[in-house]
DNA sequence: CTGAAAGCGCTTACAG
DNA sequence: CTGAAAGCGCTTACAG
């Protein structure tokens, strides 16, 4: 099943390949009846354009790569959907790349990604290497990096605020009369659970508190590791009275845990997480969360990066995009004020 | 900034092109002393193959395409890594195809992955259509359909034994002494639904009942939708004393909605789901639900796809594989008997 | 042990 | 209003 070229498009229809690549492309003028023929041939034939013959002389690919530490977590699943779905409305289709959080698997990834002559590509790394970035930089291949922390001459930067995220989740937990607050961070060299466990700490400071040692634990971002560390929580003394857990993930798991022991949620704990995914609002009780505007995010993303795509690499200008996070307020957090 | 190519790295090498090929692919040997020039050459210049141009060659793109009805369901999300991963290990990327669910949007796809050249599809269909299926077949390109019924002609299909799994999930709650037993179905157009939802009924006509129309409510596998259709549940009477929904993030919505209401689980209402999602075990109180193979679906269309992708097109035969679901008993049903 | 050259399916400057 | 031909960066039969 030998595949139908431009040029049996052209035998058929009667003119040179040339026109047929013109009608194709409606990028000259091109007679009625010639063109009519044209169209003819062509859905007589089946014709697909081979865009790889195409994408070898534009030099475009009209593909972008999308490297995502985990698609399992709900938070990047739902960026990943939102990313697919506005590269597709303008023309673009997506590479998925998980990394699984290995810095090898991803390191083949962008070789694969240079390979495969993606126009741009979209970045949530594991850890924070600098070397992937640099590679894709001497390709001259744009790249906006999402959640993570890089020198900016490297690329784009979407952040969220994360230290202002952190300082609201604690200081709604100190409004509501808590003082002996845990935290479920995740892997610390991550600049955002960094950042945003520096604006936890302010907001404690600011009520003259330094947190326990044993009040700051160390998850993943997975369900389990929340699960996990709460157990640990669990032993301390005293308890503490509210949980904030990095993202939501890990605080679903931190409650299943502290529920499975005995206890009552928000009654004998209060638990903050953060993201905001769709189950946060569906959980029982629904849990208080730190909101990211994974849309805005998203958007941001691919519009800065279609961008650099036109533009020439001497004229790029690399940004610093800080996003703001909203803390939505729901049934997992309560006032212990009169108690 | 002009890409680097087999043809710079002859010139600094001092050879042909033709030699720089097979050094780079280990085709046919070269004299260690060449061979050491090339690879200096090579890292020296940065070279970094174009895959575009090979694939055009070689008419191989090591790309897949995976078409998905929804990637924000954890369902497909967990599919969708599982199969990213599969491939990678595999030596193909995969392009992620998004329907939404949307006839349009898939059949544009269809053409994108067509005209990108992609070796094969892992394709979940949005509704029941064949066109894009026989598109496909008729530029030659190999698919495996899972989760979907289609003539067998077309293409392999992988499916689980949906029959046996609604059957199972209704034999359970019966087991129990339910029979009051309400089905929060999917879209009724496609199959596996429908499927379930037979079994469903065969384990009631079993013991001589006939569900209640009431009772049968028609969700389309979002949470929301559970949570929509739980409120008409809790409107019937009398009520149920049991609700099976034909996805997890169904019954998890539906669940939130009865809690909202004051009922208790399991004490008011038994609840059953399906998929067994990695939250079906976190929430509490922990949902029974009919587990699918993930893993193994994911393994078998990969497999299957590669397989079909090193064969010439005439000896392809199309296989329909029926994967067994399990049911996993956890603490959101329970027995009325003593009641 | 290695090279010259054709060709994969397109696009596009050049020409008329 | 349309075509002949070069070229994108590779691979590979053919030749020596």
């Amino acid at each position: 099943m030998r595949q139908v070229t431009i040029k049996d498009v052209a035998n058929q229809a009667g003119v040179s390949t040339t026109t047929v690549s013109h009608v194709i492309n409606n990028t000259r003028f091109v007679a009625e009846p010639t063109r009519d023929a044209v169209e003819k041939a062509m859905s007589n034939l089946g014709y697909h354009p081979n865009t790889l013959a195409r994408s070898l002389r534009s030099g475009e690919t009209k593909t972008i790569g999308l490297m995502l530490p985990d698609g399992s977590n709900p938070f990047f699943a739902d960026m990943a959907r939102r990313i697919e779905d506005l590269g597709f409305k303008n023309g673009y289709s997506v590479i998925l790349c998980n990394s699984d959080n290995d810095l090898e698997k991803q390191c083949s990834y962008i070789d694969t990604l240079i390979a495969k002559q993606v126009d741009g590509v979209i970045f949530i790394s594991a850890g924070e290497s600098k070397e992937d970035l640099q590679r894709l930089a001497n390709t001259g291949t744009p790249v906006v990096v999402v959640d993570r922390n890089i020198p900016l001459s490297l690329a784009d930067m979407i952040l969220l605020d994360n230290e202002q995220a952190g300082y609201d989740g604690a200081k709604h937990l100190i409004d509501l009369g808590h003082t002996r607050i845990a935290l479920i961070t995740g892997p610390t060299e991550l600049a955002p659970s960094h950042m945003r466990e520096c604006g936890f700490r302010k907001a404690l400071r600011e009520i003259g508190i330094e947190p326990k040692p044993e009040y700051i634990v160390q998850g993943d971002f997975t369900m389990k590791s929340g699960s996990f560390v709460m157990e640990k929580l669990l032993l301390t003394e005293p308890l503490p009275t509210a949980v904030f857990a990095l993202n939501d993930m890990m605080a679903i798991g931190a409650m299943a845990t502290a529920r499975r022991n005995g206890y009552r949620i928000p009654e004998d704990f209060s638990f903050v997480g953060f993201d905001n995914i769709e189950l946060a609002s569906a959980i029982v009780p629904s849990l208080t969360t730190i909101a990211q505007p994974v849309g805005k995010i998203a958007e941001t993303a691919v519009e800065r990066l279609l961008e650099k795509v036109q533009l020439d690499v001497s004229s790029w200008e690399n940004e610093e995009i800080i996003l703001p996070a909203k803390i939505i307020v729901r049934d997992s957090t309560r006032s212990i004020l009169l108690d």
